[in-house]
DNA sequence: AAACTAATTCGATGGTTGTTGAAGCATAGC
DNA sequence: GCTATGCTTCAACAACCATCGAATTAGTTT
């Protein structure tokens, strides 16, 4: 496996961010922390209607964090559940994305003060 | 001081995530985090108009992620960079938000079996 | 004074999206 | 067969938001 970079690619990160980016559905996602529920459960938890529940976890399901499974004797229900290894993955992606060590000093390379200053070394990769 | 909860309050959290749910603000966060940048620096790096890095800067200074300096020479420069306790204070609020070991084994309180049968027995698979 | 520069703010637009109500689907029980 | 249940999908609407162009502000230079 290659070394992970920050670099990798943003946009999926944004796009996780996007979705964890709405009030309902972080509180769904704090809810189903909680383990496992179903639709009725987290809508008379959040009172929202069903529908609305249903379009939200869809969401979250589209970018891996959410996993549904049917009940074995009554195949009507639902079963709302985090994916453990997405979360571990997705809080290790902040983790490293957001961490605040990263952050380098630098001048700007614009501006009156950039012009006598060595910046040689802050050329990066291509031109 | 209070104990540090999670729930803290979601909403908060849902806006910080939003804000960085979006692709050319997540690239600036990422270039801000090679250091201190002007607006010109990153619509040339990122191919964008400067109003609309102007847009984009200030939604995260919103936030209180990114703050803003003078240049004392030419007042007409300004220098945006990430503000490192809330950067620090971020990741970690991210960290325990979206720790994996939070998540509860838990019967779901609805459905046909709801605290009778052990987990093993419960679901079968679903997509 | 005017002209130039860096950046912001304004106005308008097109696309996205959360929300709502009704309809549809699949399963279970009678 | 029929009805009830749990959930999803559809259609429509309203609000939000990223993007663009033009105008504006603030500061510097000549």
């Amino acid at each position: 496996m290659a070394t992970q970079s920050v670099h990798a690619d943003i946009a999926p990160l944004a796009q996780v961010l996007k979705a964890l980016g709405e009030p309902n559905r972080l509180r769904i996602v704090n809810l189903l922390m909680e383990g496992v529920q179903c639709n009725c459960e987290l809508g008379s938890a959040l009172d929202m209607a069903p529908n609305l529940i249903s379009h939200h976890l869809r969401v979250l399901r589209e970018i891996g964090l959410v996993q549904v499974e049917r009940d074995a004797l009554d195949a009507r229900w639902l079963y709302y559940s985090l994916n453990v290894e997405m979360l571990t993955q997705l809080s290790e992606t902040f983790g490293h994305f957001f961490d605040a060590s990263r952050i380098r000093e630098r001048l700007p390379a614009c501006g009156p003060q950039a012009t006598h200053l060595p910046r040689a070394e802050l050329v990066v990769g291509a031109t």
